[in-house]
DNA sequence: GCTTGACCTTCCCATCATTGGAAGGCCCAG
DNA sequence: CTGGGCCTTCCAATGATGGGAAGGTCAAGC
């Protein structure tokens, strides 16, 4: 069994150090065994969680979500239904976001395409800004 | 000069009064007048800052753009380009972002999609995270 | 004038996920 | 046996906001 510090497992699972800790400490995780030094170990499992963390994470799911993730993962009993409902709860938050950045986005670009960006004070982004209509 | 509490400025302008004083304290707002009895007191060109900063926001710009945003506003003296500037580096932002969800969207979607959603165990989504290739 | 209730004040804490740093201990190579 | 690279824990900060406690102020009604 080829064991890791935590160090290790950062640079092998792209989750770093620092957060590892903190998965443990949220309960995210479960203690990691220690080496006589307090040193913490990792195993190809643990690395599979890890990277299965990474994932979930890059695909915008939150720590909790994350949780019922692993949940679930590990859950042979699993209904693939729950899974799909948490990743379409979050397909949903997502839409729910970009909708609103892209309304902010259209305003900003339709203000800033009628300012003309020169020496002169006048500017119709100040001005929506201040409220003058 | 009609004269609000920090209440009466919240409802006017948005912004609430826990919001207000917090912008007083990190300094995007100056120091309110107070009254004999310590409450703050907005007159209308206050009201008027504090609905410049509440569609600042809105627009999603940061509290410390909106502190530029803001610090133009003041200058007679500005250059539309300062304002343009600061507009175009929001908007790339938001779009950076728009991007980076719509990718993870646009993964889970596809994913979501090809689960069946009932009382099985099996799941794309959880074979994704997995890693599972 | 006094009470009552709505409002104000400050101060501290929580969120969410992550990073940074300090102080001190462990481990291995030279 | 020493150096330096890794590890440990603990504390703090980020950004923008909300929540709540303890206590002071104000205005209306009696």
């Amino acid at each position: 069994m080829s064991m890791n510090t935590i160090g290790a497992a950062a640079k092998a699972s792209g989750v770093s150090a620092k957060m590892i800790r903190y998965y443990e400490a949220i309960g995210l995780l479960p203690p990691a065994p220690r080496s006589e030094g307090g040193y913490r170990h990792y195993g190809p499992t643990d690395l599979h969680v890890l990277r299965f963390i990474r994932r979930a994470r890059d695909l915008g799911f939150s720590l909790e979500n994350t949780a019922q993730l692993l949940r679930l993962w590990r859950d042979r009993d699993r209904s693939s239904s729950e899974v799909k409902a948490l990743a379409e709860a979050h397909i949903a938050e997502l839409r729910a976001k970009i909708d609103e950045m892209s309304a902010m986005m259209r305003t900003l670009a339709h203000l800033a395409e009628h300012c003309h960006g020169d020496n002169r004070p006048d500017c119709p982004i100040i001005d929506d800004l201040a409220g003058c209509h």
